[in-house]
DNA sequence: TTCTCAATTTCGTGG
DNA sequence: CCACGAAGTTGAGAA
């Protein structure tokens, strides 16, 4: 690590660095020229430029949550002096894009080794309602039997295809916030699609609610809607104690 | 900046840093618990926790683009040490969530007073596409006549609302990506919505390509399609010499 | 590669 | 606050 390095300083360290396949983390003032799918300018400002072992590049102003610029993981660079200015430049292809960050000065630079191989798990809320359906189906419809998740069919994805009672196809489609217009387009989209091949289709949309507009078109569609909260999936995965590790964090 | 501080070192640095709303670089071994809309876990490893002025949280493994975890600005902070460890918490409200990260070491920590007041500009390519068609609509269609942009419709914004020949409505849709069956869907709701106020109207989608999804569905819904590509909406404003910055970037 | 959909999407805009 | 659409969306998964 460096603290308020020259620029040249700073050149050997970010050509080391990248070589190397280090983390770099760089910040300094510098101006932020983007071009590729679009086209961004930023003037001279305090950022932080974080160079990942990967390629991946992302600089982040001192406020906001997303980074202001960012270059994919892969992606190349140059580095180098010119007119009294450090430029760091970020180049990808496909699509060909290019980012080129120019310091007027470094306030600490560090090349950092950094060991990270931890696997990240992640429960989002539509994998719970999704779980919690398949082990018991009846908290949508009883008597309600899953044929198949995932089913592809013509444009899309169906979430889950079910028989009812009667004998007839139930596609059900869970949405884990508050559904609008376009999740009942989907699920309308789906029902017709198999509906085309001559059988008797129901659609049920799963989700905690509905905003005014949906449910409108839910009703003028004769599709059906089943109020169901991620909160209720899981006390009923764990009831069946299938997720204590989620339990432990609700509170 | 200080190096390899202990977590007594740590804790007051944070404290006094997210007092004093500096934007806050800490490196160092730690797993990072989240629950919220969803639920993640990560086991220790190094990465670069970011704690900007604002109250943004963006936590970086060494590689990937994306932050593993993050908390939006406006989050608050509690920081202590416990089992020999240094746990810092960011939480949010609405909705409710809460970030946990748990150091077992520091490497570094850094709290900056970073001064950034420069304003962004990005110029994305459906707004290039608008304002070349607005210059010049006969690259769309000869004699069109633009009436209003970001009209409101039913349901959604018509990106342009026009006049043809003879005189009769169109609606013209842009994407600047090879549009697929959503793109045809969206103008074919627009085009509905018009015409049960009993007008005439056309739809236009404008594109660069089409999925042969979307192709299928224009065609059955009667719709037409305008290729067009941003290179040459970016020359078409170049003639006019509106945009010789974006010029600069081409190659 | 293309296509489709999810995301702790985030971010803006308008009602 | 809700609703809706764009994003340099990104990312994952399947054909």
């Amino acid at each position: 690590m460096i603290e308020k390095p020259n620029l040249e300083e700073s050149l050997e360290a970010f050509k080391l660095g990248i070589s190397n396949r280090r983390t770099i983390i760089a910040v300094g003032e510098c101006r932020i020229d983007y071009f590729g799918r679009g086209h961004s300018e930023l003037d001279y400002g305090d950022r932080a430029v974080v160079i990942k072992s990967d390629g991946a590049l992302v600089i982040h102003r001192p406020f906001g949550l997303e980074p202001v610029n960012w270059q994919p993981p892969g992606s190349m660079y140059r580095a180098y002096i010119k007119s009294g200015s450090l430029i760091v430049e970020a180049y990808r292809r496909s699509p060909e894009e290019k980012i080129i960050v120019t310091f007027k000065r470094v306030l600490f630079l560090a090349p950092l080794g950094l060991r990270d191989d931890a696997s990240f798990r992640l429960y989002t809320s539509e994998e719970i309602m999704k779980k919690a359906f398949i082990k018991r189906p009846e908290i949508v419809e009883k008597g309600l039997r899953v044929i198949s998740e995932e089913k592809k069919v013509g444009s899309g994805l169906v979430d889950c295809l079910c028989l009812d009672l009667n004998g007839g196809i139930v596609i059900v489609e869970f949405k884990k916030n508050r559904a609008g217009v376009d999740a009942v387009e989907q699920l309308s989209n789906y029902v017709r699609e198999l509906r085309s091949s001559g059988s008797e289709v129901r659609g049920v949309l799963v989700a905690p609610s509905l905003t005014k507009e949906a449910y409108g078109k839910l009703n003028s569609l004769k599709l059906e809607f089943k109020r169901l909260s991620v909160k209720k999936c899981i006390e009923i995965l764990e009831s069946t104690g299938e997720t204590s590790k989620i339990s432990d964090f609700i509170s």
